[in-house]
DNA sequence: CGAAATTTTGAAATTGATCAACGCCGGTGG
DNA sequence: CCACCGGCGTTGATCAATTTCAAAATTTCG
Protein backbone atom coordinates (compact mmCIF):
# COMPACT_ATOMS: atom_id res chain seq x y z
CA UNK A 1 0.00 0.00 0.00
CA UNK A 2 3.08 2.14 0.57
CA UNK A 3 3.83 2.47 -2.89
CA UNK A 4 -0.11 3.29 -4.25
CA UNK A 5 -0.26 5.71 -1.87
CA UNK A 6 2.97 7.04 -3.26
CA UNK A 7 1.42 7.23 -6.83
CA UNK A 8 -1.54 8.97 -5.51
CA UNK A 9 0.35 11.61 -4.22
CA UNK A 10 1.98 12.62 -7.53
CA UNK A 11 0.50 15.94 -8.57
CA UNK A 12 -1.50 16.07 -10.99
CA UNK A 13 -1.31 18.13 -14.14
CA UNK A 14 -4.64 20.84 -14.52
CA UNK A 15 -7.12 18.89 -16.96
CA UNK A 16 -8.03 21.07 -18.32
CA UNK A 17 -8.03 21.61 -22.26
CA UNK A 18 -4.98 23.63 -22.42
CA UNK A 19 -2.77 21.02 -21.52
CA UNK A 20 -2.39 19.63 -24.87
CA UNK A 21 -1.36 22.86 -26.44
CA UNK A 22 2.11 22.66 -25.08
CA UNK A 23 2.62 18.68 -25.57
CA UNK A 24 5.51 17.97 -27.80
CA UNK A 25 4.19 14.73 -28.60
CA UNK A 26 0.55 15.88 -29.25
CA UNK A 27 1.16 15.50 -32.93
CA UNK A 28 1.58 11.67 -32.54
CA UNK A 29 -0.73 11.38 -30.21
CA UNK A 30 -2.45 8.05 -29.08
CA UNK A 31 -5.57 10.48 -28.69
CA UNK A 32 -5.40 11.75 -32.12
CA UNK A 33 -5.53 16.04 -33.00
CA UNK A 34 -9.04 17.10 -32.85
CA UNK A 35 -9.57 20.59 -34.89
CA UNK A 36 -9.14 22.89 -31.61
CA UNK A 37 -6.00 20.89 -31.42
CA UNK A 38 -6.90 18.76 -28.35
CA UNK A 39 -6.69 15.32 -28.16
CA UNK A 40 -9.49 13.35 -28.94
CA UNK A 41 -9.95 12.13 -24.94
CA UNK A 42 -12.42 13.90 -22.84
CA UNK A 43 -11.25 12.71 -19.38
CA UNK A 44 -7.49 12.05 -19.52
CA UNK A 45 -5.31 13.59 -17.10
CA UNK A 46 -1.86 14.12 -16.64
CA UNK A 47 0.65 13.11 -14.19
CA UNK A 48 4.51 14.27 -13.13
CA UNK A 49 6.35 11.66 -11.29
CA UNK A 50 9.90 12.35 -10.23
CA UNK A 51 13.01 10.17 -10.62
CA UNK A 52 13.31 6.75 -9.35
CA UNK A 53 9.32 7.30 -8.97
CA UNK A 54 7.16 4.29 -10.27
CA UNK A 55 4.32 5.02 -12.64
CA UNK A 56 2.52 1.53 -11.60
CA UNK A 57 4.40 -1.76 -10.52
CA UNK A 58 3.51 -5.47 -11.46
CA UNK A 59 -0.10 -6.77 -9.69
CA UNK A 60 -1.70 -2.94 -9.42
CA UNK A 61 -4.87 -2.89 -11.43
CA UNK A 62 -5.56 -1.15 -14.51
CA UNK A 63 -6.92 1.89 -14.85
CA UNK A 64 -4.82 3.75 -17.72
CA UNK A 65 -2.86 3.98 -20.50
CA UNK A 66 -0.25 6.63 -20.12
CA UNK A 67 1.10 8.47 -22.49
CA UNK A 68 4.83 9.85 -22.19
CA UNK A 69 5.54 13.37 -22.47
CA UNK A 70 8.74 14.24 -21.34
CA UNK A 71 11.40 12.55 -19.34
CA UNK A 72 12.11 8.79 -19.60
CA UNK A 73 10.98 5.33 -18.01
CA UNK A 74 12.15 2.19 -18.17
CA UNK A 75 9.34 -0.97 -17.68
CA UNK A 76 11.00 -4.33 -15.91
CA UNK A 77 10.14 -7.26 -14.50
CA UNK A 78 12.08 -8.76 -11.48
CA UNK A 79 13.30 -12.84 -11.81
CA UNK A 80 12.47 -15.07 -8.95
CA UNK A 81 16.33 -14.97 -8.35
CA UNK A 82 15.73 -11.30 -7.62
CA UNK A 83 17.25 -9.63 -10.39
CA UNK A 84 15.73 -7.50 -12.78
CA UNK A 85 15.21 -7.61 -15.96
CA UNK A 86 14.38 -4.11 -18.33
CA UNK A 87 11.71 -4.89 -21.11
CA UNK A 88 11.70 -1.50 -22.49
CA UNK A 89 13.03 2.01 -22.38
CA UNK A 90 10.41 4.45 -23.27
CA UNK A 91 11.35 8.13 -24.70
CA UNK A 92 8.18 11.19 -25.05
CA UNK A 93 5.42 9.95 -27.28
CA UNK A 94 6.24 6.08 -26.17
CA UNK A 95 2.70 4.60 -25.43
CA UNK A 96 3.31 2.48 -22.30
CA UNK A 97 1.13 -0.47 -21.16
CA UNK A 98 -0.69 -1.84 -24.29
CA UNK A 99 0.22 -5.10 -22.70
CA UNK A 100 -1.75 -4.40 -20.02
CA UNK A 101 -5.08 -3.60 -21.95
CA UNK A 102 -7.90 -6.23 -20.96
CA UNK A 103 -5.48 -8.22 -18.61
CA UNK A 104 -6.82 -6.62 -15.38
CA UNK A 105 -3.47 -6.20 -14.27
CA UNK A 106 -0.10 -4.84 -14.92
CA UNK A 107 2.39 -7.53 -15.46
CA UNK A 108 5.53 -5.38 -15.21
CA UNK A 109 6.92 -2.67 -13.11
CA UNK A 110 7.05 1.15 -14.52
CA UNK A 111 9.68 3.52 -12.94
CA UNK A 112 11.37 6.88 -14.15
CA UNK A 113 14.75 7.86 -14.97
CA UNK A 114 14.11 10.98 -14.79
CA UNK A 115 11.89 13.52 -13.84
CA UNK A 116 8.95 12.40 -16.29
CA UNK A 117 5.13 13.78 -17.65
CA UNK A 118 2.83 11.06 -18.71
CA UNK A 119 -0.67 11.69 -19.88
CA UNK A 120 -3.18 9.34 -17.92
CA UNK A 121 -5.77 7.80 -20.67
CA UNK A 122 -8.81 5.86 -18.64
CA UNK A 123 -8.79 2.14 -20.33
CA UNK A 124 -12.26 2.06 -19.94
CA UNK A 125 -12.83 5.18 -21.94
CA UNK A 126 -10.50 4.33 -24.51
CA UNK A 127 -11.96 0.98 -25.37
CA UNK A 128 -15.10 2.57 -25.54
CA UNK A 129 -14.00 5.56 -27.76
CA UNK A 130 -13.04 3.13 -30.30
CA UNK A 131 -16.62 1.83 -30.85
CA UNK A 132 -17.36 5.45 -32.40
CA UNK A 133 -14.01 6.31 -33.88
CA UNK A 134 -12.52 3.86 -36.08
CA UNK A 135 -9.45 6.57 -36.72
CA UNK A 136 -9.01 5.74 -32.93
CA UNK A 137 -9.10 2.11 -33.53
CA UNK A 138 -6.79 1.69 -35.97
CA UNK A 139 -4.23 3.82 -34.34
CA UNK A 140 -5.18 1.73 -30.98
CA UNK A 141 -4.71 -1.72 -33.31
CA UNK A 142 -1.10 -0.04 -34.85
CA UNK A 143 -0.02 0.87 -31.65
CA UNK A 144 -0.28 -2.45 -30.21
CA UNK A 145 0.97 -4.21 -33.73
CA UNK A 146 4.11 -1.71 -33.27
CA UNK A 147 4.94 -2.91 -29.62
CA UNK A 148 4.44 -6.89 -30.88
CA UNK A 149 6.89 -5.73 -33.34
CA UNK A 150 9.38 -3.80 -30.77
CA UNK A 151 9.21 -6.68 -28.32
CA UNK A 152 10.20 -8.81 -31.69
CA UNK A 153 13.13 -6.81 -32.24
CA UNK A 154 14.62 -7.36 -28.81
CA UNK A 155 14.17 -11.32 -29.55
CA UNK A 156 16.26 -11.13 -32.42
CA UNK A 157 18.27 -8.38 -30.67
CA UNK A 158 19.15 -11.47 -27.78
CA UNK A 159 20.48 -13.35 -30.55
CA UNK A 160 23.81 -11.08 -31.21
CA UNK A 161 26.86 -10.83 -29.88
CA UNK A 162 27.51 -8.54 -27.06
CA UNK A 163 29.04 -6.03 -29.15
CA UNK A 164 26.42 -6.27 -31.94
CA UNK A 165 23.99 -6.02 -29.38
CA UNK A 166 25.46 -2.58 -28.12
CA UNK A 167 25.81 -1.03 -31.15
CA UNK A 168 22.35 -1.83 -32.15
CA UNK A 169 21.36 -0.13 -28.54
CA UNK A 170 23.01 3.20 -29.53
CA UNK A 171 21.40 3.50 -32.90
CA UNK A 172 18.38 3.08 -31.61
CA UNK A 173 18.46 5.44 -28.71
CA UNK A 174 19.70 7.73 -31.29
CA UNK A 175 17.01 7.27 -33.54
CA UNK A 176 14.70 7.57 -30.81
CA UNK A 177 16.03 10.49 -29.39
CA UNK A 178 15.41 12.42 -32.98
CA UNK A 179 18.75 12.65 -34.11
CA UNK A 180 20.06 15.61 -32.22
CA UNK A 181 23.17 16.31 -34.14
CA UNK A 182 26.23 17.56 -32.66
CA UNK A 183 28.01 20.20 -33.42
CA UNK A 184 31.44 18.46 -34.52
CA UNK A 185 29.30 15.82 -36.96
CA UNK A 186 27.72 12.74 -35.63
CA UNK A 187 24.80 12.53 -33.37
CA UNK A 188 25.41 12.83 -29.69
CA UNK A 189 22.80 11.14 -27.54
CA UNK A 190 21.92 11.31 -23.78
CA UNK A 191 21.93 8.35 -21.80
CA UNK A 192 19.22 8.54 -18.82
CA UNK A 193 20.48 4.82 -17.51
CA UNK A 194 23.12 3.22 -16.25
CA UNK A 195 25.77 1.40 -17.19
CA UNK A 196 24.02 -1.75 -15.80
CA UNK A 197 20.77 -0.70 -16.56
CA UNK A 198 21.79 -1.09 -20.02
CA UNK A 199 22.84 -4.48 -19.06
CA UNK A 200 19.99 -5.40 -17.43
CA UNK A 201 18.41 -4.55 -20.93
CA UNK A 202 20.56 -5.97 -23.10
CA UNK A 203 20.98 -9.18 -21.18
CA UNK A 204 24.61 -8.17 -20.63
CA UNK A 205 26.67 -8.07 -17.48
CA UNK A 206 27.80 -4.27 -16.56
CA UNK A 207 31.62 -5.20 -17.14
CA UNK A 208 30.62 -6.22 -20.63
CA UNK A 209 28.85 -3.28 -21.27
CA UNK A 210 31.46 -0.79 -19.84
CA UNK A 211 34.52 -3.01 -21.63
CA UNK A 212 33.02 -2.93 -25.23
CA UNK A 213 31.87 0.76 -25.30
CA UNK A 214 35.39 1.19 -24.32
CA UNK A 215 36.50 -0.90 -27.39
CA UNK A 216 34.13 1.44 -29.56
CA UNK A 217 35.36 4.03 -28.32
CA UNK A 218 39.04 3.05 -28.90
CA UNK A 219 38.27 1.95 -32.60
CA UNK A 220 36.87 5.50 -33.16
CA UNK A 221 33.73 4.68 -33.73
CA UNK A 222 31.91 6.46 -30.64
CA UNK A 223 33.02 9.44 -27.99
CA UNK A 224 32.10 8.81 -24.87
CA UNK A 225 31.50 11.68 -22.62
CA UNK A 226 29.66 10.42 -19.18
CA UNK A 227 26.44 9.43 -19.61
CA UNK A 228 26.80 11.35 -23.31
CA UNK A 229 27.74 9.35 -26.24
CA UNK A 230 28.86 10.63 -29.79
CA UNK A 231 28.38 8.68 -32.16
CA UNK A 232 31.67 9.39 -34.73
CA UNK A 233 30.41 6.69 -37.17
CA UNK A 234 27.18 5.49 -37.46
CA UNK A 235 27.76 3.53 -40.46
CA UNK A 236 30.33 1.22 -39.12
CA UNK A 237 27.96 0.56 -35.84
CA UNK A 238 25.71 -0.68 -38.67
CA UNK A 239 27.83 -2.56 -40.31
CA UNK A 240 28.99 -4.36 -36.75
CA UNK A 241 24.89 -5.09 -36.37
CA UNK A 242 24.49 -6.57 -39.63
CA UNK A 243 27.89 -8.55 -39.81
CA UNK A 244 28.60 -11.93 -39.38
CA UNK A 245 29.85 -12.75 -35.49
CA UNK A 246 33.27 -13.48 -36.53
CA UNK A 247 33.81 -10.10 -37.70
CA UNK A 248 34.21 -7.24 -35.02
CA UNK A 249 35.44 -3.76 -33.94
CA UNK A 250 38.91 -4.34 -35.74
CA UNK A 251 37.61 -5.72 -38.85
CA UNK A 252 34.44 -3.16 -39.08
CA UNK A 253 36.22 -0.10 -38.42
CA UNK A 254 36.85 1.58 -42.08
CA UNK B 1 5.39 -14.80 -57.36
CA UNK B 2 5.88 -18.36 -57.05
CA UNK B 3 4.87 -18.59 -53.27
CA UNK B 4 1.50 -16.47 -53.94
CA UNK B 5 0.76 -18.97 -56.71
CA UNK B 6 1.30 -21.77 -53.83
CA UNK B 7 -0.48 -20.03 -51.75
CA UNK B 8 -3.83 -19.52 -54.07
CA UNK B 9 -3.79 -23.19 -54.96
CA UNK B 10 -4.11 -24.15 -51.55
CA UNK B 11 -7.19 -25.93 -50.97
CA UNK B 12 -10.17 -23.82 -49.94
CA UNK B 13 -12.60 -25.84 -47.39
CA UNK B 14 -16.10 -25.19 -48.14
CA UNK B 15 -17.38 -21.72 -46.46
CA UNK B 16 -20.50 -22.75 -45.24
CA UNK B 17 -22.51 -22.34 -42.07
CA UNK B 18 -21.33 -26.37 -40.88
CA UNK B 19 -17.95 -25.14 -41.34
CA UNK B 20 -17.82 -24.63 -37.45
CA UNK B 21 -19.89 -27.44 -36.80
CA UNK B 22 -16.61 -29.48 -36.69
CA UNK B 23 -14.06 -27.33 -35.28
CA UNK B 24 -12.67 -28.10 -32.19
CA UNK B 25 -11.32 -24.33 -31.46
CA UNK B 26 -14.76 -22.90 -31.69
CA UNK B 27 -15.67 -22.92 -28.07
CA UNK B 28 -12.77 -20.29 -27.96
CA UNK B 29 -12.36 -18.84 -31.11
CA UNK B 30 -11.77 -15.12 -31.63
CA UNK B 31 -15.19 -14.92 -33.58
CA UNK B 32 -16.80 -16.04 -30.80
CA UNK B 33 -20.01 -18.35 -30.75
CA UNK B 34 -23.21 -17.34 -32.06
CA UNK B 35 -26.45 -18.81 -31.12
CA UNK B 36 -26.59 -20.76 -34.31
CA UNK B 37 -23.43 -22.51 -33.24
CA UNK B 38 -21.75 -20.60 -35.79
CA UNK B 39 -18.63 -18.26 -35.46
CA UNK B 40 -19.77 -14.53 -35.49
CA UNK B 41 -17.59 -13.71 -38.96
CA UNK B 42 -20.11 -14.01 -41.79
CA UNK B 43 -17.04 -13.77 -44.52
CA UNK B 44 -14.19 -16.29 -42.85
CA UNK B 45 -13.13 -19.56 -44.86
CA UNK B 46 -11.28 -22.23 -44.42
CA UNK B 47 -7.61 -23.60 -45.90
CA UNK B 48 -5.20 -26.46 -45.77
CA UNK B 49 -2.29 -25.76 -45.69
CA UNK B 50 0.65 -29.18 -46.21
CA UNK B 51 3.03 -30.44 -44.06
CA UNK B 52 6.72 -27.24 -45.37
CA UNK B 53 3.82 -25.14 -47.02
CA UNK B 54 3.98 -21.90 -45.70
CA UNK B 55 1.04 -19.67 -44.87
CA UNK B 56 2.23 -16.34 -45.91
CA UNK B 57 5.48 -15.16 -46.30
CA UNK B 58 7.34 -12.00 -44.61
CA UNK B 59 6.66 -8.52 -46.59
CA UNK B 60 3.45 -9.93 -48.43
CA UNK B 61 0.28 -7.81 -47.97
CA UNK B 62 -1.99 -9.04 -45.40
CA UNK B 63 -5.02 -9.66 -45.94
CA UNK B 64 -6.44 -12.37 -43.06
CA UNK B 65 -5.66 -13.40 -39.25
CA UNK B 66 -5.47 -17.38 -39.22
CA UNK B 67 -7.37 -19.06 -37.03
CA UNK B 68 -5.55 -22.25 -36.22
CA UNK B 69 -7.75 -25.25 -36.46
CA UNK B 70 -5.76 -28.30 -36.55
CA UNK B 71 -2.12 -29.12 -36.90
CA UNK B 72 1.15 -27.13 -35.91
CA UNK B 73 2.42 -24.31 -37.48
CA UNK B 74 5.98 -22.19 -36.92
CA UNK B 75 6.36 -18.64 -37.68
CA UNK B 76 10.11 -17.46 -38.49
CA UNK B 77 12.34 -14.64 -39.46
CA UNK B 78 15.81 -15.16 -41.58
CA UNK B 79 18.29 -12.93 -40.66
CA UNK B 80 20.87 -11.45 -42.60
CA UNK B 81 23.12 -14.16 -41.79
CA UNK B 82 20.99 -16.23 -43.35
CA UNK B 83 19.74 -18.67 -39.87
CA UNK B 84 16.10 -18.33 -39.10
CA UNK B 85 15.17 -17.34 -35.80
CA UNK B 86 11.63 -19.25 -34.67
CA UNK B 87 8.95 -17.01 -33.25
CA UNK B 88 6.46 -18.87 -31.91
CA UNK B 89 5.19 -22.68 -32.33
CA UNK B 90 1.00 -22.27 -32.77
CA UNK B 91 -1.94 -24.98 -31.65
CA UNK B 92 -5.48 -25.50 -32.53
CA UNK B 93 -6.90 -22.27 -31.20
CA UNK B 94 -4.22 -20.09 -31.70
CA UNK B 95 -4.32 -16.79 -33.19
CA UNK B 96 -1.53 -16.00 -35.82
CA UNK B 97 -0.82 -12.69 -37.22
CA UNK B 98 -2.22 -10.32 -34.61
CA UNK B 99 1.46 -8.39 -35.13
CA UNK B 100 0.62 -7.47 -38.94
CA UNK B 101 -2.89 -5.93 -38.00
CA UNK B 102 -2.52 -2.42 -39.12
CA UNK B 103 1.01 -2.89 -40.66
CA UNK B 104 0.06 -3.42 -44.38
CA UNK B 105 2.67 -6.20 -44.44
CA UNK B 106 3.60 -9.55 -42.70
CA UNK B 107 7.43 -8.97 -40.70
CA UNK B 108 7.64 -12.63 -40.87
CA UNK B 109 7.00 -16.29 -42.40
CA UNK B 110 4.49 -18.64 -40.97
CA UNK B 111 4.82 -22.16 -42.08
CA UNK B 112 3.01 -26.06 -41.57
CA UNK B 113 5.26 -28.23 -39.41
CA UNK B 114 2.35 -30.58 -40.57
CA UNK B 115 -0.53 -30.74 -42.28
CA UNK B 116 -2.89 -27.83 -41.25
CA UNK B 117 -6.68 -25.79 -41.05
CA UNK B 118 -6.71 -22.43 -40.54
CA UNK B 119 -9.35 -20.41 -40.75
CA UNK B 120 -9.51 -17.41 -42.15
CA UNK B 121 -10.87 -13.95 -40.95
CA UNK B 122 -10.56 -11.22 -43.65
CA UNK B 123 -8.89 -8.27 -41.63
CA UNK B 124 -11.00 -5.61 -43.14
CA UNK B 125 -14.29 -7.06 -41.54
CA UNK B 126 -12.72 -8.09 -38.38
CA UNK B 127 -11.59 -4.50 -37.93
CA UNK B 128 -14.98 -3.14 -38.72
CA UNK B 129 -16.94 -5.35 -37.02
CA UNK B 130 -15.24 -4.14 -33.94
CA UNK B 131 -17.00 -1.06 -34.25
CA UNK B 132 -20.38 -3.41 -33.59
CA UNK B 133 -19.50 -6.01 -30.90
CA UNK B 134 -18.00 -4.65 -27.99
CA UNK B 135 -17.67 -7.87 -26.80
CA UNK B 136 -15.13 -8.93 -30.29
CA UNK B 137 -13.15 -5.71 -29.39
CA UNK B 138 -12.21 -7.34 -25.92
CA UNK B 139 -11.88 -10.46 -27.39
CA UNK B 140 -9.02 -8.71 -29.94
CA UNK B 141 -7.88 -6.33 -27.65
CA UNK B 142 -6.80 -9.04 -25.34
CA UNK B 143 -5.57 -11.64 -28.17
CA UNK B 144 -3.36 -8.91 -28.85
CA UNK B 145 -2.71 -8.42 -25.20
CA UNK B 146 -1.55 -12.04 -24.59
CA UNK B 147 0.56 -12.20 -27.99
CA UNK B 148 2.12 -9.34 -26.31
CA UNK B 149 2.89 -11.04 -22.90
CA UNK B 150 4.22 -13.98 -24.91
CA UNK B 151 6.44 -11.99 -26.38
CA UNK B 152 7.86 -10.77 -22.70
CA UNK B 153 7.79 -14.61 -21.79
CA UNK B 154 10.17 -15.40 -24.68
CA UNK B 155 12.15 -12.88 -23.33
CA UNK B 156 12.33 -13.94 -19.90
CA UNK B 157 13.22 -16.99 -21.44
CA UNK B 158 15.99 -16.13 -22.95
CA UNK B 159 17.69 -15.53 -19.83
CA UNK B 160 17.28 -19.10 -18.41
CA UNK B 161 20.20 -21.71 -18.99
CA UNK B 162 19.66 -24.61 -21.19
CA UNK B 163 18.10 -26.55 -18.93
CA UNK B 164 15.74 -24.00 -17.72
CA UNK B 165 14.65 -23.24 -21.38
CA UNK B 166 14.08 -26.20 -21.88
CA UNK B 167 12.33 -27.64 -19.35
CA UNK B 168 10.01 -24.33 -20.10
CA UNK B 169 9.22 -25.82 -23.27
CA UNK B 170 8.56 -28.95 -22.90
CA UNK B 171 5.77 -27.90 -19.84
CA UNK B 172 4.63 -24.97 -22.39
CA UNK B 173 4.17 -27.28 -24.77
CA UNK B 174 2.05 -30.07 -22.41
CA UNK B 175 0.29 -27.18 -21.43
CA UNK B 176 -1.16 -25.72 -25.05
CA UNK B 177 -1.41 -29.49 -25.90
CA UNK B 178 -4.25 -29.62 -23.78
CA UNK B 179 -2.41 -31.98 -21.04
CA UNK B 180 -3.02 -35.20 -22.94
CA UNK B 181 -2.81 -37.60 -19.91
CA UNK B 182 -0.81 -40.97 -20.31
CA UNK B 183 -1.73 -44.29 -19.53
CA UNK B 184 1.14 -44.88 -17.21
CA UNK B 185 0.52 -41.32 -15.33
CA UNK B 186 2.29 -38.18 -16.36
CA UNK B 187 2.00 -36.05 -19.56
CA UNK B 188 2.47 -36.91 -23.21
CA UNK B 189 3.39 -34.74 -25.82
CA UNK B 190 3.79 -35.42 -29.50
CA UNK B 191 6.74 -32.82 -30.16
CA UNK B 192 5.53 -31.89 -34.21
CA UNK B 193 9.51 -29.77 -34.12
CA UNK B 194 12.55 -31.37 -34.79
CA UNK B 195 15.71 -30.58 -32.61
CA UNK B 196 17.03 -27.98 -34.73
CA UNK B 197 13.89 -25.83 -34.38
CA UNK B 198 13.52 -26.36 -30.68
CA UNK B 199 17.13 -24.77 -31.13
CA UNK B 200 15.87 -21.94 -33.04
CA UNK B 201 13.33 -21.06 -31.19
CA UNK B 202 15.24 -21.45 -27.54
CA UNK B 203 18.43 -19.68 -28.80
CA UNK B 204 20.10 -22.90 -28.48
CA UNK B 205 22.29 -25.39 -30.86
CA UNK B 206 20.64 -28.41 -31.66
CA UNK B 207 23.54 -30.19 -30.01
CA UNK B 208 22.64 -28.78 -26.95
CA UNK B 209 19.05 -29.49 -27.34
CA UNK B 210 19.75 -32.91 -28.08
CA UNK B 211 22.26 -33.85 -24.48
CA UNK B 212 20.00 -31.63 -22.16
CA UNK B 213 17.22 -33.87 -23.15
CA UNK B 214 19.24 -36.69 -22.83
CA UNK B 215 20.57 -35.32 -19.51
CA UNK B 216 17.08 -34.78 -18.24
CA UNK B 217 16.36 -38.28 -19.77
CA UNK B 218 18.55 -39.66 -17.55
CA UNK B 219 17.65 -38.15 -14.59
CA UNK B 220 14.19 -40.10 -14.86
CA UNK B 221 12.40 -36.91 -15.04
CA UNK B 222 11.28 -37.86 -18.91
CA UNK B 223 11.12 -40.45 -21.20
CA UNK B 224 11.54 -39.90 -25.15
CA UNK B 225 10.09 -42.23 -27.62
CA UNK B 226 10.86 -40.55 -31.22
CA UNK B 227 9.06 -37.11 -31.32
CA UNK B 228 6.81 -38.26 -28.30
CA UNK B 229 8.04 -36.99 -24.62
CA UNK B 230 6.70 -37.94 -21.55
CA UNK B 231 7.07 -35.50 -18.72
CA UNK B 232 7.25 -38.19 -15.77
CA UNK B 233 8.13 -35.76 -13.27
CA UNK B 234 6.50 -32.35 -13.83
CA UNK B 235 7.08 -30.90 -11.10
CA UNK B 236 10.78 -31.26 -10.66
CA UNK B 237 10.77 -29.79 -13.92
CA UNK B 238 9.40 -26.96 -12.47
CA UNK B 239 11.65 -26.78 -9.99
CA UNK B 240 14.34 -26.63 -12.63
CA UNK B 241 13.12 -23.41 -14.12
CA UNK B 242 12.40 -21.81 -10.92
CA UNK B 243 15.38 -23.08 -9.48
CA UNK B 244 19.10 -20.53 -9.30
CA UNK B 245 21.50 -21.45 -12.52
CA UNK B 246 23.70 -22.76 -9.71
CA UNK B 247 21.26 -25.91 -9.26
CA UNK B 248 20.58 -27.96 -12.02
CA UNK B 249 19.43 -32.02 -12.89
CA UNK B 250 21.79 -33.23 -9.68
CA UNK B 251 19.98 -31.33 -7.03
CA UNK B 252 16.52 -30.78 -8.22
CA UNK B 253 15.32 -34.15 -9.51
CA UNK B 254 14.03 -35.55 -6.44
C1' DC C 1 16.72 -51.16 -49.37
C1' DG C 2 19.41 -47.17 -49.54
C1' DA C 3 20.15 -42.19 -49.43
C1' DA C 4 19.37 -38.15 -46.92
C1' DA C 5 18.22 -36.00 -42.87
C1' DT C 6 18.18 -36.00 -38.04
C1' DT C 7 20.01 -37.15 -33.65
C1' DT C 8 23.51 -38.27 -30.58
C1' DT C 9 28.08 -38.17 -28.61
C1' DG C 10 32.83 -36.45 -27.90
C1' DA C 11 36.48 -32.90 -27.72
C1' DA C 12 38.05 -28.31 -28.37
C1' DA C 13 37.22 -23.42 -28.73
C1' DT C 14 34.97 -19.15 -27.50
C1' DT C 15 32.09 -15.80 -25.50
C1' DG C 16 30.60 -13.50 -21.84
C1' DA C 17 29.99 -13.98 -16.66
C1' DT C 18 32.03 -13.76 -12.38
C1' DC C 19 35.36 -12.43 -8.95
C1' DA C 20 38.33 -8.85 -7.47
C1' DA C 21 40.43 -4.41 -7.21
C1' DC C 22 40.84 0.33 -8.20
C1' DG C 23 39.68 5.09 -9.75
C1' DC C 24 36.42 8.68 -10.28
C1' DC C 25 32.87 11.71 -9.00
C1' DG C 26 29.25 13.73 -6.17
C1' DG C 27 27.42 14.42 -1.93
C1' DT C 28 27.69 14.94 3.15
C1' DG C 29 29.17 16.30 7.30
C1' DG C 30 32.80 17.72 10.36
C1' DC D 1 37.41 23.50 2.89
C1' DC D 2 38.49 18.97 3.13
C1' DA D 3 38.01 14.05 4.41
C1' DC D 4 35.10 10.38 4.00
C1' DC D 5 31.69 7.52 1.91
C1' DG D 6 28.94 5.13 -1.49
C1' DG D 7 27.60 4.42 -6.12
C1' DC D 8 29.18 3.90 -10.63
C1' DG D 9 32.53 2.83 -14.10
C1' DT D 10 36.65 0.72 -15.64
C1' DT D 11 40.11 -2.87 -16.01
C1' DG D 12 42.31 -7.43 -15.25
C1' DA D 13 42.24 -12.46 -14.47
C1' DT D 14 39.82 -16.54 -14.21
C1' DC D 15 35.88 -19.53 -14.88
C1' DA D 16 31.84 -21.83 -16.76
C1' DA D 17 28.29 -22.50 -20.09
C1' DT D 18 27.38 -23.16 -24.59
C1' DT D 19 28.96 -23.21 -29.32
C1' DT D 20 31.50 -25.20 -32.79
C1' DC D 21 33.77 -28.84 -35.16
C1' DA D 22 33.86 -33.67 -36.14
C1' DA D 23 32.02 -38.16 -36.63
C1' DA D 24 29.16 -42.01 -35.71
C1' DA D 25 24.39 -43.86 -34.88
C1' DT D 26 19.65 -43.70 -35.89
C1' DT D 27 15.56 -42.59 -38.23
C1' DT D 28 12.81 -41.24 -42.14
C1' DC D 29 11.22 -41.59 -46.53
C1' DG D 30 11.36 -42.37 -51.53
Amino acid sequence: MTFTAAIESAAVIDAAAGRCAGCSTRESCLGGLKAAGVCGFSDSSGRSVERGQHLFRAGEAIHCVFVLRSGAIKTYVTAASGDEQILGFYSPGDVIGYDSISAGKHSRNAVALVPAEVCRIPLESLVQSCAQSADLLNRLLAGMGQEIQRLQGMLKMERLTAEQRIALFLLNQARRQGRTEGSAGGYVLQLAMTRGEIGRFLDLATETVSRTLTRLKEAGLIQIDRSGIRLLNPTALHRIVQSQPVNSVERIAA
